[in-house]
DNA sequence: CAATCGTTTGACAGCGCTGTCAATTTTACT
DNA sequence: AGTAAAATTGACAGCGCTGTCAAACGATTG
């Protein structure tokens, strides 16, 4: 039989109330009183009934994180990190994808929302890209007013809370780490038009090439849409002079890197010997590829931490919102090497 | 305001009671009853208070999806099969991850389950592997008298329910497939010796030979771990001699066969023009790869909606437990060819 | 020492729903 | 029509907890 509160009030010989107060971390309780019903209810294996308390409390412990999301890696880690953050609070997760057919219009996602908000009353929500870019999605449940925070959102000027990465400064820092290694003449693919990201990193390679009063040519910039097979075609293009080759080549994803790296090896290019490679993302590929890519590793299981903590913690939930710059990290391994030549 | 069952019982100018019948699907309501409440439930976007349910009901309807497994792949397919048949009966899933340090012992991940079955009372709950293969884990939970489903246990006799799919069978067809593609000497990479899927899928190749009448020399049988570098190296030793070379090659999961066509791709030997090559899984890689991989396709995520369903289903619910197989599907890509020479 | 204030505690209602069981209506049959 | 049986409905308590508000207590002051 699982133990209630008055059980614990009971044995302690206090009243439920105080012992709701301690379990509940409340002010107004003599120090001895805490211990003696801290004891009690560890001794009796007590554990509060989530159901009951949400309902006399209207709250229900619950934050649910709504993707609509392919890919199945950065979902999982924003999961992991969202979990972790939900156990430092009591809390639980609950993940809530929106199935949606194809080209669904951002109206029927709205709509698929306030079902599932209303079917499961939740303390908070998280939106994963590209959600985080739905107006009608975001207005939904501010409507209902159901806290919320965006993860990598493109547009940071929105209202309510947002965690993100800076793009910008990372792409640039990569490209700073090729130039540093003798890189003079850099390729770069640039990601999906439609992911917000894209522009970003590529403006932070512009950055950092004209920062080093580096040339970047049209021709050494190629369109790609973050497919293994964009990469692999966008290296062909930016390979195929052999005498007029870059000795690096930048891709806005690791999925493309893998491309040009398996274009390097079928052109018999040594990688990173003759062509230095690096991606972007740090997928779980990035470590199999061989030679094992340097990448940008996304704060990803931070920001699902960091979007419970918004939502949850007492302290954040009284600032107003604001974006959470979160730090990235250059992962440096065998795809790129100095440029002696 | 959101609705109550109160509201509804008002309107429609029956008890709360009946509302609920009505509701629930209970019997004993006439028709003409049960059209008017549903009729204004509509209305009134009424939509039932978890919380208040469980705890009147002494139910969660809340399922956990226990792991402790490193493939982000495996569990976000299950968890996407176990999330669409929690939606079919009004439950929600919830994500347990069991972070336990390194050679943690089988008793500190049952004592962590018991904390997190306390906290969290569900109504069910899943184990993937390898903690479907963790006794003491099975212990904890059916102590507490918690249902709990089993995903691709090794030990089939436990007496709870099961849901897996036939790893000799599978690997037996593929096999067949590249016996029917005119391939005579096959080599075969095994999988991680302490994972039981392994020696399953070692069976079912076997069988298929000896079927054949092939003989299986022990030069072509390689001992690998599921990583892409024991793929590599496994590769290495099977297409070592150019003159006597398998035809192909199946590797127990799909990063091993990347290996090979790796190794392959660097000895200049075409695939599939001269060397087949198949995996086992279909892992996002295997689309990746070029050329796309041949490989086998768990139900990953039929187990999940199936693991739910025979945890809720009150059909399922009343059978005794029993293993249930799922059908797995041969993925026929490009990394396979007929063997012509 | 009484008056005042702040601190600590408890009594009680009620969150929204379901289980139990009794009341009522309908149906079936003699 | 009359009665038993079945079907349908409702009254009410209570699930385990918290919010509200009042009570009791102790410390502090003139």
């Amino acid at each position: 039989m699982k133990a209630t509160i008055t059980d614990v009030a009971k044995h302690a010989g206090v009243s439920m109330k105080t012992v709701s107060r301690v379990l509940n971390n409340e002010p107004n309780v003599a120090a001895k009183t805490r211990e003696k019903v801290l004891a009690v209810a560890n001794d009796l294996h007590y554990s509060p009934n989530l159901a009951a308390k949400g309902l006399a409390s209207s709250k229900s412990y619950l934050i649910a994180l709504v993707y609509d999301n392919p890919s199945a890696h950065y979902i999982s880690n924003i999961q992991s990190g969202a979990i972790a953050a939900c156990r430092d609070y009591g809390y639980h997760l609950v993940p809530e994808p929106l199935m949606l057919e194809e080209g669904a219009t951002s109206e029927k996602a709205a709509e698929s929302l306030s079902n599932l908000l209303n079917r499961l009353p939740v303390d908070g929500v998280i939106f994963t890209p590209p959600l985080s870019d739905s107006p009608a999605a975001i207005k939904t449940v501010t409507e209902m007013k159901v806290p919320v925070v965006l993860v990598a959102p493109s547009d940071p000027d929105v209202d309510v809370h947002t965690v993100k990465m800076d793009d910008v400064k990372a792409a640039k820092e990569m490209t700073e780490f090729l130039i540093s290694q003798g890189h003079k003449s850099i390729g770069f693919i640039k990601g999906h038009v439609e992911h917000s990201a894209s522009a970003l990193r590529y403006e932070g390679f512009r950055k950092a090439m004209a920062d080093a009063h580096l040339k970047v040519h049209d021709y050494e910039v190629r369109q790609g849409d973050f497919s293994f097979a964009s990469g692999v075609e966008a290296a062909e293009a930016l390979l195929a002079d052999a005498h007029d080759r870059p000795s690096a080549i930048f891709a806005s994803n690791d999925d493309m890197a893998a491309g040009v790296v398996s274009v390097a090896s079928k052109l018999g290019l040594d990688v990173p010997g003759e062509l230095s490679v690096c991606g972007f993302d740090d997928t779980p590929l990035a470590k199999i590829l061989s030679p094992q890519l340097t990448t940008v590793q996304q704060p990803i299981y931070d920001m699902g931490f960091q979007a419970v903590k918004l939502l949850i913690d007492p302290v954040e939930k009284i600032k107003s919102p604001q974006p959470h710059n979160l730090d990235f990290k250059l992962i440096i391994r065998d795809s790129t090497d100095t440029q002696s030549a």
